[in-house]
DNA sequence: CGGAGGTTTGAAAGTGATCAATCAAGGTGG
DNA sequence: CCACCTTGATTGATCACTTTCAAACCTCCG
């Protein structure tokens, strides 16, 4: 990830109240304190809280879910996580939550304690600005689920879902590889989609036929995005380019 | 709204990575940098972007509502915005949005251009965390809207949407008044909850049966908010004591 | 080779959407 | 004050989508 080359156009930053700079600055230092060397968590683990409580992580590689165990066995994945996204940030605000963060594939994660954090944003304003920009960019992701969510069909809620995790992945990678695979059970979508396994099932069964995705035994391949735009006809236009209404100022 | 005082035991705040403290600390120069006098708009109309265009802006009184019109007529609001709420938060970051601010009541509204935020939060690291602050506790309660939309019924959509409304406009007001008066019609609630109008008047009915609600002409009043929370059981520990898994370190 | 985890398929039941009227409330102009 | 009109609420019938339950099947792994 690193200091990552800024992607805007001139036009672009004129939009922003902040500019990229201002932002790349702040996240700078942040990432130079965490410390070195990741650790290191096996497949289809949990990631002891222990190792992330009171930290702000960063997944340097791999792929991880995390999970709001419901008492009544309604499980929901509230995000997936991949290289380069953080978690334990909300913590840093409303203590200890009840998420738990599975590993879906083997993951390695750096952190910074919150203590490091804090006197890094209080010094430095920059730091907290780009905090702000990281908290807000999942606000507005959020607009778009809750939209695709309270409106789309089961069609369009996998196909969507599945859209944004081949965009993020894909993003700052050699966009030539259309074909991604996504390391989640049926099940995990289901949990992540709010649908029930089976018709998670049924759906991604159009999919295929589609030639939109390919369906292995314990993850789903995306072998044509474009096909999932299509079936997602009102939903796509909101994700496909920008999260969330903006070009984001850097690459992940 | 002005400085409110702490509501945190001693228990509550050393839960926090950052303590209620620096969050009034930085609240205080914000509202105090904003316009004093206040931006009057009628009821049922719509803010004009010119009004909020760059700036953050904070509901004194009244009602509106947050809608994001989509192209196929679906439309979705997506907050509800009561007094003490800010707006234009996110287009901080994001650039002009398509949001609409629809007045559902007479409205009154302070703001604070964007120029005068950052520079305020470059200068106060306070200043930024307390935005830090109020932008993660939107997202602590998108993830309970989320499990809202992904798995509730109904009935329990509605019961924990007006729940929610019932909670927020109480907080901080005489906590004996207990029936609340909602200005939205039911066209309004179902773009909120993204049920079919029909549905929703449905639904009411069955709320106002159990003695939960009553139906007015262009609003709903809450007559026992307990009926509610007994009417979506799953979903309901979730919202009422907390939005967030937290208890806010200050007063609305 | 057996078992656990993961996926598929079918049939039945339910929930909520849609379509189509109808009704009530409030506002307006005469 | 009344006729009229607009906005908002209700009700019924029908239909589509999604869940649920049940059973089978497949794949990986020890």
């Amino acid at each position: 990830m690193g200091t990552s080359d800024l992607s805007l156009t001139q036009n672009d930053k004129s939009r922003f109240g902040v500019t990229a700079e201002r932002l790349v600055a702040g996240k700078a230092p942040l990432v130079a304190a965490m410390q070195p060397e990741p650790r290191v968590f096996l497949p289809k683990t949990q990631i002891p809280r222990e190792e992330w409580e009171n930290k702000v992580c960063e997944i340097v590689s791999g792929w991880a879910v995390r999970r709001l165990a419901h008492s009544d066995g309604h499980d929901q994945i509230m995000s997936v996580l991949l290289p380069g996204d953080l978690f334990g940030v909300n913590e840093l605000f409303s203590g200890p939550s009840l998420d738990l963060i599975e590993t879906r594939e083997m993951v390695s994660v750096r952190s910074i304690g919150y203590a490091n954090v804090l006197s890094l944003a209080a010094r430095d304003a920059d730091v907290a600005m780009w905090l702000l920009y990281y908290v807000h960019q999942e606000i507005s992701r959020y607009d778009n689920r809750l939209t695709l969510f309270a409106r789309g069909s089961a069609l369009e809620k996998v196909a969507v879902l599945l859209l944004d995790l081949h965009r993020r992945f894909s993003r700052g990678r050699s966009p030539g590889e259309k074909r991604v695979r996504i390391p989640l059970t049926q099940q995990d979508i289901a949990d992540y989609s709010g649908l029930s396994l089976e018709y998670v099932s049924r759906t991604l069964a159009i999919l295929n036929e589609r030639g939109g995705v390919n369906v292995c035994y314990g993850a789903v391949e995306i072998v044509d995005p474009g096909v999932l735009v299509e079936s997602a006809p009102a939903m796509a236009d909101l994700w496909v380019d920008n999260l969330d209404g903006t070009k984001p100022p850097f690459e992940r």
